[in-house]
DNA sequence: CCTGCACACTAACGCAGATTAGCGGCGCGA
DNA sequence: TCGCGCCGCTAATCTGCGTTAGTGTGCAGG
C-alpha cells in the first residue's frame, strides 16, 4: 500500500476547486489516502462489468474512460465519459451491484482506493464530503443534459454540445490549451455516446468542419469559434455547477507525468 | 407548521422499505418531520423552474410530476417521472441552483419540508440517510437506463421498457392492482419523455395494443403479458436496486386518502 | 344552446438518418 | 516484407419517423 502521487491527484484538486475553495488541509487529507499501485489498462479493456460488485473506488489519473450500458443483442450506449480527476463510481458506498459497465477508451492510468479510506478523510474534513457529493450530483446533471441532447437536439447540435461540455470539463482539470485539447477517442465512441450510426456521425463531423466550427485531426480537437459553437448547441453551462472560476487558467501540460 | 400525515407518508415508507428494513423508530423519525400545509397544484403548472434556488424539499403524496429540461426554442424533454413517495430534489442540499424544471403532470399533492428538518432525523437514524442516498442513486440509475432507451431502443422497445419500469415503481409504493394501474398522463407527455413525436408515439401505442401487449384507455394501463413485455423491452430490473421484495404485496387502494 | 379547447387518433408526404458496401492509409505482428 | 485489422471517410439505397393537416369525441364555460 502506498499513497497517491502529487501529479496523480492534481486534476482532482483542480476539479474540486471549481466547486469550492480547497484548503491546504483538504489537499493533505486527500493526499493521505492509501491506494494500491497505479493501474494501467488498454483501450477497449473493461475496467468493471455490469453486475459486478466492485469494492474499490477508482480515481482516473490519465486517459479517458466511459460508463456504458449494453443490450443483450449487442447495441451499446455510452452514458458518460470519465476524464482525469474523475472518480469512477463513488456510489459503491451505497449500491451493492453495478448497473452499468466501465470501459477504457484509451490507455488509462488510475488508482484504486478502498472505500473505508474515505471514512477518516470525511470525518476530518466534512467539506470534502460535500465536494464529493457535489461532483456526484454534477454527474447526474450531465446525464440529464445528455438525455435532453439525445431526445431533442439534432445530431449537429448534439455533437456541438458535447464538444463544448468536454471543453469545459477538460479546462477545469487543466487539460485544455486555449481552445484546443487532446481528443483521443474514435468516431465509433462518439457515435455510441450520441446514439448515432457511425456513418451519420462522420457526416455530421464533416459538416461541422465545413461550417468551420471545429477542426479535428490527429486526435486533437480545436474549437474555432466557441461562442458560435455554444449558440449552435444552445449551451447553458449552469448544469456543470462550476461555481468558482478556473484557478490559474494554466497553460496546462498535455499529459501529467506520473 | 404541522407534521406529515400517516396516509401521506405511506408511499415513502413502502419505497424505502424496498431498499432496507425500516424500523419503527425510522418511521417515527420521518413522521416527526415538520412541514407546511399540504400543497396542491394543477396539471401543467410548474412546481419549480430551472434557475431557481428552491429552499424546500418536496415529498410527493399523490399525482404524477416530472423533471424536465427545455431548449430556448421550446423543445422539451421529460427526463424523469416523480411518483407518490418520491422526493423532488434532495440535491438542493448541495447544489445552489436548479438545472432543470419540475412540473405537475396531473393534479398533485405534496408536502414542503425545510432541509434543516432532515438534520436531526439523519443524526438520530443514520440508516435513513443511507436510504435517502440510495434512492437518489436509483434515480441516477434510472436516468442512465433512459439514456440507453432513447439512444438504442426502438420506439416500441422504449415504450415497453417505460411501462415495465412504471409498473415496478408503482408496485413498490402500492399503487398497482395486479398488472393494472392508474396512468394519468397524456400521450403528449409520453412523447416528450421518449423523444418521439406525438404522432409516432400514437402509432407505437396502437402497435402495442395490436400486439396485445397492453391495454390503455380511460387513464388506466393494463399489462397483458408481463413476461412478453419484459422480453420485448429487454428489461433487466437490476438498475432499480430493489433489494428486498415488495412487502405485503397489498391489494392497494388506488388513491391514498388525505 | 353553441363555442372553444384538450385529447386521441389517422393519412399523406418527404427527409433525416440507418444500413450496407466499399475505399485508402496506417500501425503491428508474423 | 507481407498480410491483417483498425480507423476515417464516402456513395447508394431504403425506411422510420417527423411534419402537416386533418377527423371525431368529450367536456367546460358563456
Amino acid at each position: 500500500m502506498t499513497t497517491l502521487t502529487a501529479a496523480g491527484i492534481e486534476p482532482l484538486f483542480r476539479l474540486l476547486g471549481r466547486y469550492m475553495p480547497l484548503e491546504e488541509e483538504d489537499r493533505a487529507a486527500l493526499m493521505g489516502l492509501e491506494t494500491g499501485p497505479i493501474c494501467i489498462r488498454d483501450p477497449r479493456h473493461d475496467i468493471a462489468r455490469e453486475g459486478e460488485n466492485p469494492s474499490v473506488v477508482r480515481l482516473l489519473v490519465s486517459g479517458w474512460a466511459c460508463r456504458y450500458k449494453d443490450l443483450p443483442d449487442g447495441r451499446r450506449q455510452i452514458v458518460g465519459f470519465f476524464l482525469p480527476g474523475d472518480f469512477c463510481d463513488l456510489n459503491i458506498y451505497i449500491l451493492k451491484e453495478l448497473d452499468h459497465s466501465i470501459g477504457a477508451l484509451t490507455a488509462v492510468r488510475y488508482f484504486e482506493i478502498q472505500p473505508q479510506q474515505f471514512q477518516s478523510v470525511i470525518e476530518d474534513r466534512p467539506q470534502l464530503l460535500r465536494a464529493l457529493l457535489w461532483h456526484e450530483m454534477v454527474c447526474s446533471g450531465i446525464q440529464r443534459e445528455w438525455l435532453l441532447s439525445i431526445g431533442q437536439r439534432s445530431p449537429l447540435e448534439r455533437l456541438a454540445h458535447l464538444f463544448v461540455e468536454l471543453y469545459y470539463r477538460l479546462s477545469a482539470v487543466g487539460l485544455a490549451t486555449g481552445l484546443s485539447f487532446d481528443f483521443p477517442i474514435t468516431q465509433n465512441h462518439l457515435a455510441e455516446a450520441n446514439g448515432l450510426s457511425l456513418v451519420h456521425l462522420n457526416r455530421t463531423l464533416q459538416e461541422m468542419r465545413r461550417e468551420r466550427l471545429i477542426e479535428l485531426s490527429d486526435k486533437q480537437l480545436r474549437i474555432n469559434d466557441l461562442d458560435r459553437l455554444k449558440r449552435v448547441a444552445m449551451f447553458n453551462s449552469n448544469y456543470l455547477h462550476f461555481d468558482r472560476p478556473t484557478v490559474g487558467a494554466a497553460p496546462a501540460r498535455r499529459n501529467p507525468s506520473p
